[in-house]
DNA sequence: GGCTTTCTACCAAACGGTAGGCTGAGCGCA
DNA sequence: TGCGCTCAGCCTACCGTTTGGTAGAAAGCC
């Protein structure tokens, strides 16, 4: 369907409240009325941008997460294919991230989850690595989860694709840094080691 | 004056295309029209909120920036101080960090500067660290300043007042991370020395 | 094949509502 | 009397949404 990716770049390029569905009409050649055909409603189009792209992006790291192996490993895994993903998703991701607070709350936690999905994933490997030393026992897992997704999250911000870093870069980069960043002389010794 | 401090506070809540100068009158207990008096547009209100709480960051970073002292040492310094300022003016900095992209071109690039002036301040101190040995050689510095960035400034997105943790124990967990992620062997144990 | 009906994909127009912006009159206080 | 400030109200523009209608392709039927 063409219309969902015409609405997830105009909601890029002006923000959800700032996008017109006359803007949104005008880039598909017809009227705005005509929209209605195929919407229920301006929000319902938000809602489906956010939710397609977050299912998608939530996949791709549970996918990552459990396959067999170290949790440090799979964490590391998990990281890279998080920003391989924002990467070559920017645009619904960008929409993901800014747009979600103009959605009610109700259907925010309907894709969200009760509880922050994206974040328990990072989270629970985390403690699986921390509960094997290979981790700082004396570090908050949520903390160093949020720490992690703060930095691969806020790639959305400035990758731009063709400029000075690949996604491949930057996944191999920022992962190396965050495992670095938790890890004990332990851990990095059984990764360097593995 | 109050009206800023209300206008950042709606800004916060429904975002700046979300709010209108009604909402802000209200909250003031007088007519939209009277804030005319005040104001020249209402672009000019965001720019101001947006405007202050950059300065007064970059103020605070750029400080414990130009103290004397190990690059390193100094790093960690911006980091923190960064990380409580962010939490200590959560409301302003969200703003800033999420309504700037609703700044036309021109008076975005007034308040950033021609330079991203946040990331040249992480990147100059990275690459003094690197010079003397202390950060890895093989990382480049703008990745790394970005990476740091992304986790301390996405802080505003999760960090509540009275919550789990406390800004001191933020700013200090995520300098610890933050800079374990990026330093040699020798830049720890000479931090660790010092 | 020819005829009719149904369905798809829109169009045209208008609805009630709200937006930012602006004005000139008038208030209370010094 | 003068001045800082607020008032009530208007303007034009645009918003998301609804309604009623229609060209043309497809499908059903004989």
């Amino acid at each position: 369907m063409e219309l969902i990716d015409v609405a997830t770049q105009v909601f890029y390029e002006k923000g959800y409240d700032g996008a017109s569905l006359q803007d949104i009409a005008d880039r598909l050649g017809m009227l705005k009325g005509s929209l209605y055909y195929y919407i229920q409603s301006k929000e319902d189009l938000l809602f489906d941008v956010i939710s397609a792209v977050h299912k998608e992006g939530l996949a791709v790291i549970r996918a990552r997460a459990e396959v067999p192996g170290g949790p440090l490993e799979r964490l590391e895994s998990v990281i890279v294919g998080h920003v391989e993903h924002t990467c070559r998703n920017l645009v619904p991701t960008a929409v993901f991230l800014h747009e979600l607070s103009s959605l009610p709350e109700e259907r925010r936690r309907e894709i969200l989850g009760s509880e922050h999905s994206y974040q328990g994933v990072f989270r629970d490997l985390i403690e699986s690595a921390q509960a094997e030393g290979l981790v700082r026992a004396d570090l908050e897992p949520r903390l160093a989860a949020l720490s992690v997704l703060g930095s691969t999250n806020w790639v959305y911000r400035w990758f731009r694709p063709g400029g000075a870093f690949t996604p491949e870069q930057i996944g191999s980069e920022l992962a190396e840094m965050s495992i670095r960043g938790i890890a004990t002389a332990e851990g990095l010794a059984r990764r360097a080691a593995g």
